[in-house]
DNA sequence: CCCTGATTCGC
DNA sequence: GCGAATCAGG
């Protein structure tokens, strides 16, 4: 398999997408991820700009490793294609739907982290993310799929996002941002 | 163990 | 230029 043009540029739509480099490498088939990598390399696109949105999780890490290789690693990237994408980020998200009013009334209510005061951009991520989840059952769960659940477990309208988690975490990125929300908000509140 | 991207280097 | 092997990390 070649680097042909039509695959070249799904490599790139699918990267700026912020698709994984295996992802990218299933889709176009023929190859492996690191063949992928490598290629993106190779393009001089292997940051992952945007509009300065979510920080980039990895990033350019010192090579410690032993290689006297004398090398000033000049960047070669001063071109600027005219067509270059200041990339529209994820604008939508405005509304941000209540997640799920489903409270039968008349409970108590407890816990329930405070779906009011949580990152309105965690939020709208899971939405976001939600409509492409796998809506696994149950029995479907994996190690590696996310454990987030939605819907209310009393109905059918019962799922779980299901959608490949990240690292060590028991869910998704997106859900991993609600569900971690580090704890803040009402702390100091005396101000 | 699963996954991620980064880098090296023989081809 | 290519990408497997390897590295470094979540």
């Amino acid at each position: 398999m070649s680097w042909s043009d039509e695959r070249v540029e799904l490599l790139k739509k699918m990267w700026g997408e912020g698709q994984s480099a295996s992802q990218i490498a299933k889709e176009l088939g023929g190859v492996t991820r690191n063949a992928v990598i490598g290629k993106v390399h190779r393009l001089g696109l292997s940051n992952r700009n945007g509009g300065g949105g979510t920080a980039p999780a990895t990033e350019a890490k010192a090579k410690p490793t032993a290689k006297p290789a004398a090398k000033p690693a000049a960047k070669t990237k001063p071109a600027a294609k005219p067509e270059a994408q200041p990339e529209p980020e994820k604008p939508a998200a405005a509304p941000v739907t209540r997640i799920k009013p489903i409270i039968p009334a008349g409970q108590p209510l407890p816990p329930q982290p405070s779906t009011n005061e949580i990152d309105p951009k965690a939020l709208a991520k899971v939405n976001e993310i939600e409509k492409k989840a796998k809506r696994l059952g149950l029995m479907e769960l994996t190690s590696r799929t996310c454990k987030w659940p939605v819907g209310d477990p009393a109905t059918d309208d019962f799922w779980f996002c299901g959608l490949p988690v990240q690292a060590g975490k028991p869910y998704c990125e997106a859900h991993v941002g609600v569900a971690f929300q580090p704890m803040s908000s009402r702390r100091d509140r005396r101000r």
